[in-house]
DNA sequence: CTATTGCATGGATTG
DNA sequence: AATCCATGCAATAGA
């Protein structure tokens, strides 16, 4: 044991005193004991710098206090990270500072697995001499555990003449990118290397398999040599030498500059946090790649984000190692008939081979599923600079059927050397917050790894099924993002934001108002009246909107101050934000002291309900838009081929180029290019190869619309209606309606008519409405049937003539609350703000 | 006429 | 300000 002293002010025990392992603190973490007052300390993060003294910051449990690193004079620089522990802002100050020192050692060690030609490890703790490893990390590596997870990860370890020496090899990446570390990552790897425990710790918080004991072994040994005191996740991130030797991971310099950021902005650290806490294992993450290049930095876009899940399949079971080094969201260009995509300098130059000819060098790249491609790896002089192209690439994007917006990552198979490319597609994508929120509600299935690379069992790359070489089909996926402009990167959303922004939109129709007093002016525009309004509309607080079987409406609301749910009259608009004391209509319940209208369980009954309706709506609406895309490729042959005998004139008249599968605006195919009516080259009797194609796609189309209908009225006339309850109200069912096209209106409302009649009779299936249908309900509102009785409500307390049909929820054995009671969820909701109501925007349904 | 190639341009990003 | 890189486009090659 290396010198210590208690700071328990009535003990001061000297640094003679022997330190005993105490108890568990939280899972898996033990207490250091002072053997002279007994007094306990966690081990918190340590500090970056070790000294030849156990200088880790220490929380005394009793106190409080911490115990200040050596590498500074005061604990007042101590930084409390909200993710438990403390940093030592000196020290990581001063660690984010000696690395260069580094940078410029080509001895540099780096971080690595079973590649051969790497030089082995680690990262930033200072240099140090053997000895130089504080007493406790030397404690912690002295465990059989550790220790074999470190000679597991770095076989050569003591023969590199480095004699178990930890050297330095910064590898912290920029904090910005925290929010993309695997849980794994995060945890295993932000814990800092100071801690072992706190690696069970987080291994058992986070339910990391035993299956990946080894990994998470690797993980620690990482950790005991990367930075500490550190909240940043990738501080144990690996970097792996490259073969040249010459090479420093451009990524700790990248690390390092970030890490002499004071603070990382609060979002991103939430997200870091919010990652730590909830991440399961399969969450797609940023990884530092494996090697750098000297001076040059990887930007974090192109970091691989590549689970470990992801890497292990393609790997296999081999011995070899995958090791990421960089992926590229394809651009229009890439993904182009051009065939040429774009090497991010950086990339290129770290990780494919050195060329000095612009005429560059054949690479030979592997696909995931074992083909073999034959690209042009070269470049263009480019002000002074490069620009580094694949060529060649159509053949392999096509067949991986990539497009613009999906990624294609390049990793590399140690020892063999060989590169491997893979792809994710953005479709696949999905949004970190959603991921992270998802994880923290499944259990978190925890895979090792770390940044570094992967040590995996034998198998081979070939032998990986295609499914599962799609990463992004394996996990939760980082947000992908895609170029909804045609080159301006500040048009780069993330496609879920795209379909979110989308869907909000929709939404936000229901939940915008006119301008309260005001009156609008009505303007006739081509036989059309339209209400103009001088004031933008305005946003309404969302509501609930339900029916009872009096005939009246009523919409529930939530109080923003006490997030009690109060009963409101259907026709008032509310504001943004409203409490209880704006309950004007009900003294009883005006004040956030009175108590909820609605019991918990009638609460999470008409949530549950407006859930189901939300995702039915979004069903719909997505039916809606297939439907509509179906009938503009339609119009394309009904108008082009079969002539103006299309059905629907209206839709009939969009043959969008972005509507022609694969063709991309501003594509000049033939296809493409055809005017709109389709009175272009091609006459309604031409068999060329496209016409017939349109006409044969039209056919399917047709076919499948059918199909999709007659599906839908299947669908539909099994649904069941739910009961709901009120205290006030006997006798009161309601279902909710939902929209449907005119054709399915007659038969539906019969056969529900008939299904709530029989229902009426058994008065035992509460979930199934007992009250007529609304044939007059509005397809964008929601509709309450009241028994006997349809009522609609829609936002204008309208009945606009337009179908709907009888909302389903599926048929689940939740009853009424109260059968006396009958309000049912409607469409409209306003407010778009989070919260149980809103998850069903993301519904991919 | 179309496809391919090589370079130039300029918006985006970074330091 | 420097650099990157997505894309446009002219020149060239090929069908």
């Amino acid at each position: 044991m290396g010198s210590r002293v208690c700071t328990n002010d009535l003990c001061r025990a000297s640094s003679s005193q022997e330190w005993k392992k105490g108890w568990p603190l939280r899972s898996g973490e033990f207490a250091n004991l002072c053997d002279k007052c007994g007094s306990a300390y966690e081990q918190l993060v340590f500090c970056d710098t070790f000294h030849s003294k156990d200088t880790g910051w220490r929380e005394c449990i009793t106190c409080g206090k911490h115990l200040h690193c050596g590498c500074i004079a005061s604990s007042s620089l101590l930084e409390l990270l909200d993710s438990g522990g403390v940093k030592c802002i000196g020290c990581t100050k001063s660690s984010g500072l000696q690395p260069t020192s580094n940078d410029e050692n080509p001895k540099g060690l780096s971080m690595s697995t079973a590649n051969k030609n790497s030089e082995k490890l680690l990262t930033s703790v200072d240099k140090v001499d053997g000895d130089n490893v504080t007493e406790m990390n030397q404690e912690q590596l002295d465990s059989s555990e550790v220790r074999n997870g470190l000679k597991a990860l770095l076989p050569s370890h003591n023969d590199d003449g480095h004699g178990g020496q930890i050297k330095e090899e910064d590898v912290l990446p920029p904090r910005g990118e925290v929010g993309n570390m695997s849980s794994t990552n995060f945890n295993q790897v932000s814990i800092g290397p100071s801690d072992a425990a706190k690696v069970a710790i987080y291994k058992a918080n986070m339910g990391i398999k035993d299956v990946y004991e080894s990994l998470a072994q690797t993980n620690l040994t990482i950790a005991l040599a990367s930075p500490s005191g550190n909240s940043n996740p990738f501080s144990g991130a690996v970097v792996e030498e490259r073969e040249l030797g010459k090479t420093i991971s451009s990524f700790q310099q990248v690390s390092r500059s970030h890490h002499l950021l004071p603070k990382p902005p609060k979002s991103i650290l939430a997200t870091g946090l919010e990652t730590n806490a909830s991440m399961g294992p399969q969450m797609r993450v940023a990884r530092p790649p494996a090697e750098g290049r000297l001076k040059n930095q990887l930007l974090p876009r192109y970091w691989p984000r590549i689970t470990d899940q992801e890497l292990q399949l393609i790997s296999g079971d081999s011995n070899s190692t995958v090791v990421p080094l960089f992926e590229k969201v394809l651009s229009a260009s890439d993904a182009g008939r051009i065939g040429r995509l774009v090497l991010p300098k950086a990339c290129a130059e770290a990780y494919f081979p050195h060329i000095s000819q612009p005429e560059g060098v054949p690479l030979r790249i592997q696909d995931v599923k074992g083909k073999e491609w034959v690209f042009q790896f070269r470049f263009w002089p480019n002000n002074n600079s490069r620009m580094y192209v694949l060529e060649g690439v159509t053949p392999c994007i096509q067949s991986m059927q990539l497009q613009a917006g999906d990624t294609v990552t390049f990793s590399r198979i140690d020892p063999e050397g060989k590169l491997l490319m893979g792809f994710r597609k953005a479709s696949n994508a999905i949004a970190m917050q959603s991921s992270a929120h998802l994880n923290a509600l499944s259990k978190p299935l925890n895979s090792a790894g770390g940044d570094f690379s992967w040590h995996i069992m034998e198998k081979h790359v070939s032998d990986t099924k295609d499914g599962l070489l799609l990463p992004s089909m394996l996990a939760p996926e980082r947000k992908r993002s895609r170029n909804i402009g045609s080159k301006s990167k500040r048009f780069l959303i993330d496609s879920q934001d795209a379909m979110e922004l989308k869907l909000t939109w929709e939404e936000a129709q229901d939940m915008l108002r006119p301008p309260l007093s005001e009156k609008p002016s009505i303007l006739t525009i081509e036989d059309h009246e339209f209400e103009e309004y001088e004031e933008p509309p305005v946003f309404a607080k969302r509501s609930i909107f339900t029916a009872r079987s009096s005939g009246g409406q009523e919409q529930w609301t939530q109080c923003d101050g006490c997030s009690k749910w109060r009963k409101l009259p259907a026709d008032i608009l509310l504001p943004p934000k409203w409490t209880c004391p704006d309950n004007t209509w009900d003294h009883s319940r005006c004040s956030c002291s009175a108590p909820d209208e609605l019991s918990p369980r009638e609460l999470e009954y008409l949530l549950k309900l407006n859930k189901e309706f939300k995702k039915q709506r979004m069903l719909m609406s997505h039916r809606m838009v297939q439907e509509h895309d179906s009938a503009t490729l339609d119009a394309l042959p009904n108008t082009a081929v079969l002539g103006d005998n299309a059905s629907d004139p209206g839709g009939a008249s969009v043959a969008t180029t972005t509507k022609h599968p694969r063709h991309r605006p501003g594509c000049s195919c033939i296809v493409c290019i055809q005017p709109p009516s389709g009175k272009g080259k091609h006459k309604p009797t031409c068999t060329c190869n496209v016409c017939m194609t349109v006409k044969r796609r039209f056919k399917t189309l047709m076919m499948r619309k059918k199909k999709r209908q007659t599906e839908r009225e299947a669908e539909i006339a099994q649904r069941n209606h739910y009961l709901w309850g009120s205290k006030d109200e006997a006798e009161v069912d309601s279902t909710i309606t939902h929209h449907d096209p005119p054709e399915n209106k007659g038969i539906l409302a019969n056969e529900l008519q008939l299904r709530d009649q029989i229902n009426n009779l058994s008065h035992k299936t509460p979930e199934i409405g007992k009250g007529g249908l609304d044939l007059n309900s509005d397809p964008e509102h929601e509709n309450i049937c009241i028994k006997g009785q349809p009522v609609l409500i829609s936002e204008q307390q309208e009945s606009s003539g337009s179908q709907s049909l009888p909302q389903a929820t599926t048929g689940e054995s939740e009853g009424p609350v109260h059968e006396d009671h009958c309000v049912t969820p409607v469409v409209q909701e306003h407010d778009s703000r989070d919260g149980d109501l809103d998850n069903s925007r993301n519904d991919p349904s």
